[in-house]
RNA sequence: GCCGAAGUAGCCAAGGUGGUCACGGCACUGGUCUGAAAAACCUGGGAUGUUGGUUCGACUCCAACCUUCGGCA
């Protein structure tokens, strides 16, 4: 048995929830791609909502102030994955960080196996754009024509193709891949019906107590920690460093916490937006759209006969 | 009712001695992507309150009207 179930789609589609039931259904274990909910103790802002006795793995991993990366995901996802089948489960990945999953399906970049360059990252760092589109047409300019509009203007692009060209592996080293036998499910719906969800899940999480896990979290890191920078929390900076002793939220809400909590509404449209775009254009993905009569019945039927067939 | 100020995209907002119908930001839209991805980047559409007047030509000047804000009644 080499199946493996994958539930992606953009944030507020309910895709936990769809999982839960088909883990149900075809006796399967649950495995997170999500690069958030990774991070220790941020819960509500990251939706770690369902219930405690649903086991998910790959997540709480890390605390905020440790990084981690693509490539330790893939490592961990593979070895988790293999464990369930050995089980004779199914492992369903469900989550929305596109990078993540394609890690695990799409494993033809090679270039995993080049670690990060902390020293040359951290003297890169500081450089402008321009500078290092500089750098990098100096040590390969072949590669550096054919770089599109938007990786020219990425810092984080030109830095780790910089780090990739200064390797000294220039041999790299065959990344094993995983053909698994898989069956790709994708959530989607369109934007507004997305805004609103998005729009009463921030609400909802609010009263929750976000505000007071951000307190807490605060007690032990800060604000460059790279966890941190994370939707739900980053909205947060202003506030806080205006008012440091927040206790819970009350409404009506004082002006600049409202501000800070449209940005995040913003923020979710907008990542609901990139992530939609991330899954539109992939090959080999199942979509139904959450809004349309009969999809769940649709998306069991589609598992279904993928899971019996031989 | 009177006096003053202002009316530029869904919101905030720049501008000029009248001259290719107008800077930005947010929102919205589409896209890029492989060891930071809930990140980081690229792209697109949309506007001069209304009606007249002056002028070769007005968003810019003038008038009236409408609306908003402040002050006085």
């Amino acid at each position: 048995m080499n199946k493996v179930l994958i539930i992606s789609g953009p944030t507020a589609t309910g895709k936990t929830d769809l999982a839960i039931k088909l883990a149900k259904q075809f006796n399967g274990e649950l495995i997170s791609a999500d690069s958030r909910q990774i991070y220790k103790g941020m819960d509500i802002g990251t939706g770690k909502d369902h219930s405690k006795n649903i086991h998910i793995n790959l997540i709480d991993l890390i605390n905020p102030d440790q990084s981690f990366s693509v490539a330790q995901y893939r490592k961990l996802a593979i070895e988790k994955i293999e464990e369930i089948q050995n089980k004779g489960k199914l492992p369903i990945i469900v989550g929305g960080t596109g990078l993540y999953i394609d890690s695990i399906i799409n494993s033809n970049c090679e270039t995993y196996s080049i670690k990060p360059n902390h020293i040359l990252r951290t003297v890169l760092k500081h450089f402008s754009v321009p500078n290092l589109q500089k750098i990098y047409k100096f040590l390969n300019k072949s590669e550096y024509i054919k770089l599109n509009n938007s990786e020219v203007h990425n810092p984080h692009r030109l830095i780790r193709k910089i780090e990739i060209t200064l390797s000294p592996k220039k041999i790299l080293s065959v990344v094993p891949n995983n053909k698994f036998d898989y069956l790709h499910i994708s959530l989607t719906a369109p934007n507004d019906h997305l805004y609103q969800k998005i729009d009463k899940r921030v609400e909802s999480r609010l009263k929750l107590g976000l505000l007071e896990e951000i307190n807490k979290l605060l007690k032990k890191y800060t604000w460059s920690d790279i966890g941190l920078n994370t939707l739900a929390y980053k909205e947060f900076k202003k506030y806080f460093a205006k008012s440091f002793n927040v206790k819970s939220v009350k409404e009506p809400y004082d002006a600049t916490l409202k501000d800070c909590i449209q940005q995040w509404k913003f923020d979710e449209h907008a990542y609901a937006r990139r992530q939609k775009t991330w899954f539109k254009n992939k090959t080999n993905i199942n979509s139904f759209d959450i809004t349309q009569n009969l999809w769940e019945q649709n998306v069991f039927e589609t598992a279904s006969e993928w899971y019996n067939k031989p």
